[in-house]
DNA sequence: GCTGGACGGGAGAGCGCTCTCCGACGGTTA
DNA sequence: TAACCGTCGGAGAGCGCTCTCCCGTCCAGC
């Protein structure tokens, strides 16, 4: 209107058009300190007229945040195949589902989440200069890998992170986890009350502190209903090492009337191979999952399965590393969610 | 070392270390013009020792870009339940795929895509504000539903947009799509091929151009291969919604031998009902899918299906959007992927 | 009538960077 | 030796915003 659209209107438009001071466009906008009604319509219609909306870097470079987080997947991926790291765990849909919690905790606050996946030393150091930067303000880090060294870094670098699921080591950072061994305990209980006398577990990465939890945990609590001995197979939390362990499994214990998988995509590929060789699920052989994810309701039969209430967590850790950028010195902090158990036909 | 790391350090900073004025680091930093080589390295020592990183706001507050891009999913939310959409947007593998081609054209190029769901139109008009505020350079599109107005306003607001799939109006705005009616001829070729002479198909949602077309496209090959008439039932893309739909086929034609669903999950939804029902797949009926997607895989047995090189795509639309985003003037391009067969044990 | 304080608006500095312009310097040409 | 040119570093403006000061106005209180 007031002037061609070549470059956006600013404060200084609107204050012009409205013939008053940028700071007081600036108050108004911001809600910051009382502005004279009459002068706040005043403005608003100049910001109408204009089309004004707030340059963000701007207001960053000043403001001294950035209004966006980084959501990093981290983990190793296989060497030489650069983008199949990506691939693997974005199509994972625990990916989804972290995404999905995070989401709708910062939506309603304006913050946005930039999606970083942390698979290589250079895409950390991507990452970490980003951070650096002030590009966002913090991080929610989601590691595949225990080993994972992006969180000292992080920590090192004074720049606040949540991680999903405790580190392998104890670092002086906040995460949001899930009671496995609990998980696994549910699992064990409910194989054992089916009935079940010959239970084995298709165990995840052992590398991994939540699946040395459910293996634990899923011991001990057949341990406790008096059966001290647990064949296992490892998998790699996907649906193909799941039926290669079970293969695994039923080759050495042709008996199994049992399986604890430590998720349901390994679930769905030990149900596959149990079915190939003519077991029943549950009559031959029962069968609970961990997670509760699609597959879970994909299956037939239906999982029976741990469920980890991942969006909360994710919304969990969200709230939380927003607590830590609006107050750096907070300490550290720890949330361990309940899992519980999901009956369905597998077990 | 030379100042307390209460503020992280600033080109003034590496200017004082080296030496030499903030411009010199600049152009040492960008590398813009000739330095001389000895300066040079005393920047860069500089620049290690303070630990020095630039400020993005600031850049971008000078330079007009931002180096990020939105990666917007858009559709409509079932009313009432906010973050459903989300949800189930980003649980479909399908997202993981599109989020894994973009990120692989966009992480060498040092861009970062921000994470966007525009279900509402509250939201619509965050990710409107999102981009005219210039925090990002543009905005990947990938539309759930034919109606969707986000490419519209998109376009009027002149921001560099590209969709994934053709906007259901024509529009002046850049699109990769798929050749989703060769893919369905592929699918119907098949079918006959294998000898099924009672054909019909799981559809999309109607509304939508790739279901529409996917459906013309098969119908018209059938027609060539003799068969005129082919039952269809619609689906919503899900799993549930191939099941029912799969029913609702039995029920009516029950001497049906051969089955194309719009997509794998759907694909997969069938073939649970199929085989509840006795049927065999593919010997007493033949099921093709569309995507070649995670539950092709999976499935018993595993499918047949149209593969739609949706990682590919998606690092199109990310190239094309890079180039409408330096050259603001480009005109609007498309490009249309061919679909290719995979044929597994499912037809 | 004068003072003090609450209120509301304006002026202006400065966030950290890029980039244009200018000037210094050394080497070539007439 | 003077005029010219190419190379390379510095000075400084300015991107669009926020926020601290400061100042004018109005009213309660003595």
């Amino acid at each position: 209107m007031s002037r061609p659209p070549t470059t956006p209107p600013t404060l200084e438009d609107v204050a012009r058009v409205a013939g008053v001071s940028r700071a007081t466009v600036s108050r108004v906008v911001n809600g910051t300190r009382n502005v004279d009604v009459k002068i706040q319509e005043l403005v608003r219609a100049a910001i109408d007229e204009t089309g004004y909306a707030p340059n963000r870097a701007a207001r960053s470079l000043v403001t001294k945040r950035a209004g966006t987080i980084a959501l990093v997947m981290s983990g190793a991926g296989d060497p030489g195949e650069e983008d199949a790291f990506a691939a693997r765990v974005l199509a994972d849909p625990f990916f989804g589902r972290v995404a999905g919690g995070v989401l709708g905790f910062l939506r309603p606050r304006g913050v946005h989440p930039v999606l970083m996946i942390a698979d290589t030393e250079r895409a950390r150091e991507d990452v970490l200069a980003f951070l650096r930067q002030g590009s966002a303000d913090g991080a929610l880090l989601v590691s595949t890998h225990a080993e994972d060294p992006l969180p000292v870094r992080l920590v090192e670098s004074k720049i606040p992170a949540v991680l999903f699921a405790r580190p392998a080591r104890p670092i002086p950072i906040s995460y949001v986890d899930l009671d496995h061994q609990a998980g696994a305990r549910l699992a064990a209980d409910r194989l054992v009350e089916s009935g079940c006398t010959q239970v084995a577990t298709v165990a995840g990465p052992l590398d991994v502190p939540a699946s040395q939890d459910r293996l634990t945990g899923f011991r001990d609590a057949m341990a406790r209903h008096g059966f001290p001995y647990v064949p296992i197979a490892e998998g790699g939390f996907t649906s193909a090492s799941g039926e290669a362990a079970m293969e695994r499994l039923l080759a050495e214990h042709p008996d199994i009337d049992g399986v604890f998988a430590a998720n349901d995509l390994m679930a769905q590929g030990a149900l596959l191979v149990l079915q190939k060789h003519g077991r029943r699920v549950p009559d031959d052989v029962a069968l609970v999952g961990f997670d509760d994810s699609s597959p879970a309701l994909v299956c037939r039969p239906r999982l029976t399965t741990v469920r980890q209430p991942v969006e909360d967590m994710a919304a969990e850790m969200a709230r939380l590393l927003m607590a830590h950028v609006e107050e750096p010195g907070l300490r550290p902090k720890s949330v361990i969610f309940e899992p519980t158990l999901m009956v369905r036909e597998s077990a």
